[in-house]
DNA sequence: ACAATGATTGGCT
DNA sequence: GCCAATCATTGTC
């Protein structure tokens, strides 16, 4: 599937509705969309492939765990915003944030196959396209190699995911991947819930 | 004020 | 496979 960079500007964005939904069940449902991020007028596009969900009160790995700080406000806010932090002294990741207001749920996007504005997203990576392409696997395949892709950062935080830059539309007539589950990666407390979500057999994961 | 921690990545063995 | 980089945030004293 292949689309103009018109055609990815003129796409809607996903209804505040879907985003009141519990980050759970929200983040199987990101799977398959894409999410687009316009920079000097020029989309840069990757097909969400790679999720997990992090709860609010009840969950330890979550950030929203121990309630409201500075940093995790937008977490608090109502569904269909950005939540981005700063990961290791190193890395941005970024969470599309669900649920009602108060809740303190997200989805952390972990991998996105490559659509469009793809020297865009290597040039910002620091990645060298070969003529095959293989190269181009590595672009995106981490939480924080997806936020440098696209060119996300700390002023993405707070950001509306219904309106430009930055937002996720669906761009499929419809379904035709597989979901898997698995625990979530990296965290060390609440290691065994199955809450990352991610496409069956895509070559475009973390792992 | 201070020390520990971490939802990762890239480089090197 | 192992490990250093790097720093904002958070908990503790």
């Amino acid at each position: 599937m292949t689309l103009s960079a018109a055609e990815w500007l003129s796409l809607p964005p996903l209804s505040q509705r879907f985003y009141a939904q519990g980050a759970a069940e929200v983040a199987p449902m990101l799977l398959g969309k894409a999410l687009v991020h316009v920079v000097r007028g020029q989309p840069i596009v990757g097909e969400i492939v790679e999720v997990e969900a992090y709860l609010g009160l009840g969950d330890p790995a979550s950030h929203t765990y121990r309630g409201l700080t500075p940093r995790t406000r937008p977490m608090f806010e109502a569904g269909g915003i950005c939540y981005v932090y700063l990961s290791y002294g190193v890395n941005y990741c970024m969470n599309v944030v669900t649920g009602r207001k108060g809740d303190g749920e997200a989805v952390l996007l972990r991998a996105l196959a490559p659509l469009h504005g793809i020297e865009r997203m290597a040039k910002n990576r620091g990645v060298v396209l070969d003529e095959r392409h293989a190269t181009l696997r590595n672009v995106a395949c981490g939480p924080g190699k997806l936020t440098k892709a696209l060119g996300v950062d700390l002023r993405h935080n707070g950001s509306s995911f219904r309106d430009s830059p930055l937002r996720i539309v669906d761009f499929r007539k419809e379904v035709s991947h597989e979901v898997a589950t698995s625990p979530r990666i990296g965290i060390t407390k609440a290691v065994d819930l199955p809450l990352r979500f991610f496409v069956k057999d895509s070559r475009w994961l973390s792992r």
